[in-house]
DNA sequence: CTCCTGGACGGTAACGTTTCCAAGTTTTAC
DNA sequence: GTAAAACTTGGAAACGTTACCGTCCAGGAG
């Protein structure tokens, strides 16, 4: 039957008065027991926690949370298109440390607009979370200083306010990539970019470095910045950078989404040019030649952002924002590994 | 300037109180105003708005939340691994429904555990979450009815409690999926199924159906029941179905992640069998042979859940439990259109 | 001019919890 | 044996919102 009327026991929920009747106690002792049941005797105890089973009651979150202090248990995630496993790998693990300690998680999915970022985030405010973990927007976050909630940012820092964040050594990555490419020999290596992302900066930056140290001039019209950061984007203007008069004999893809769209068009268009990307994706040491990527650990980017977080909401840890940089390394699959002669016609 | 100390009116953020004081007028009508403002005179409503601007106020959705029959504005997603990009296409569409109609999605993930998941569940009740859309495990689930929170259940049907779900065509898929083999020559067709999901089930019924309707028998031995549902379990019952001295000459895998493990073996014993995958996944287009897969709109069955809660959820819809079956097409990429003769050794 | 009607508004009681304080009870110390 | 200290316990006051119930005022009808 299609429980379209109220249960038999009455409509309500059991509260904690009931709870408290049933017992023969007090309210506030029913409170103490349900919050780990410091003094108050086992005797009493006991027969609270009976009268709590009898009833099936459960605490009613939204009431706790309307206590001053006493913030709900929950955290914000706020982040991107979940459907790119980057952010779904950082949701999962954030998930899974929050759930750990009995902390929901309410999401926030931004499609990388600045104004629905902030009304998501104020919406979520309002929800009074425990907590904000973001993985900002470009665009001024100092909105968020008033809030009083603290927030941890994930993967990029954000502008107009100081706070913990946690990301991977973008720089690093881009240098270990580069040095990797000019390593085999490759001296026109190109670069795509995703379009003002922080992150893809960095990386264009460790990019510089490694040619700098290799003494190698950076060929400027083979850095890549695309007005998109998706894989059509990545395929278009591949195809423009191979089919020029000069084309690079190699290519660094800075994003997963973009080194699909690399692999697409060189797919396409039958050449096999050098390709490392950044960040690993499924599949990668599938495809006809396997995928050489710089990686970090993206879900220990969601778990430290989690972990963080937790502390401060409990106000455990009240040193000043950290920043914590995970390390990359290269996983050498193949596309990385192409000598600049082999940027010719496949089977030529 | 960014807020980095309390705005002066103390460090608290502004309640109704608040707002009614600085506008001169009486709490209620602070509350009518910002529930819509229906009989309040415009003039007293600007000025309500005027203050509401000056001060920053927002509502505060807990203590509104805590109201009865006032259910908090957020909907809870149960489901499993957020790292499979289909609970992630699942999640990202229902939070982009939601998020329409102000509403906020709680993620609780569990990873296919099914007393975690009930758990889950019922932290997410105590959160008086407006209603609950659920990819169910095994299980009984009757011990939602008492709830009191309308419920979806997404993908599959659960067990105990009748309620709305939105699913898609697994019979139908199955079926498409295997007559496409058939008419492809094949006789000897292996189907890998996830341990005990009632989708796989639905496929291999499929299955089986479009064999009757050919006129042929089921192997018996060719429907592989894996212990796992990854893609490990599927690559190590690959190699053993096709190192036998009756290999099938196609595999259907029921389920994308068991499709990755099935080609990883193919590709390791260069054999190559005819291959369909059930669900879609991203660079299946791109592998050494693309992938042809029976696939339906995973986004839709996340949109269609989210809608259907909030209607249940706003009392809009009383019409009894719906079920909404969405199609699958088929998708020919290659795989699946191989002869038998081709499950020989490669370039033999 | 008075009475009545109706709209606008203010005040107050919930909602279910936590927290504080006072009162009661036991234990400890002398 | 008494006083003090420690521990239990009950009750009441919040938290910020909504809903209801009055009161007040304006305007129309008689």
């Amino acid at each position: 039957m299609s429980e379209t009327f109220p249960n038999t026991s009455g409509a309500a929920r059991p509260t904690m008065i009931d709870v408290a009747r049933r017992a023969g106690v007090g309210l506030g002792t029913v409170s103490r027991v349900v919050n780990g049941g410091h003094g108050v005797r086992e005797e009493t105890a006991q027969r609270v926690r009976t009268a709590i089973d009898a009833l099936g009651f459960q605490r009613n979150e939204v009431a706790r949370a309307l206590r001053p202090g006493k913030k709900s248990s929950s955290l914000a995630l706020v982040l991107g298109d979940l459907t790119n496993p980057f952010y779904a790998t950082i949701a999962k693990a954030s998930l899974e440390v929050a759930g750990q300690s009995g902390f929901a998680v309410v999401l926030g999915s931004v499609d990388e607009d600045p104004e629905g970022e902030k009304r998501a985030i104020q919406e979520l405010v309002s929800r009074q979370v425990a907590g904000l973990m973001i993985v900002p927007d470009q665009g001024d976050h100092a909105f968020l200083a008033g809030a009083g909630v603290p927030v941890v940012f994930v993967d990029r820092p954000a502008t107009g306010i100081e706070a913990d964040i946690v990301m991977v050594d973008n720089e690093g990555g881009g240098r270990l990539a580069t040095e990797h490419l000019l390593a085999q020999g490759h001296e026109r290596i190109a670069i795509l970019m995703a379009p003002s992302y922080y992150t893809t900066g960095r990386r264009l930056r460790g990019f510089r470095r490694a040619h700098r140290a290799a003494g190698l001039e950076v060929d400027e019209s083979l850095v890549v910045q695309l007005p998109e950061g998706n894989a059509e984007s990545a395929e278009k203007a591949t195809r423009e950078l191979m089919l020029r008069p000069d084309p690079p004999t190699a290519i660094f893809a800075s994003t997963n989404f973009l080194t699909e769209g690399v692999l697409r068009a060189l797919g396409e268009l039958k050449l096999e040019p050098a390709v490392v990307g950044f960040d690993d994706f499924r599949l990668a040491d599938m495809l006809p030649t396997p995928v050489t990527v710089v990686a970090s650990d993206i879900a220990e980017l969601g778990r430290s952002a989690a972990r963080l977080l937790l502390d401060r909401a409990a106000g455990t840890d009240r040193r000043p924002p950290q920043r914590i940089v995970l390390p990359c390394a290269l996983i050498e699959r193949g596309s990385g590994e192409r000598p600049p002669s082999a940027g010719k016609r496949k089977g030529r």
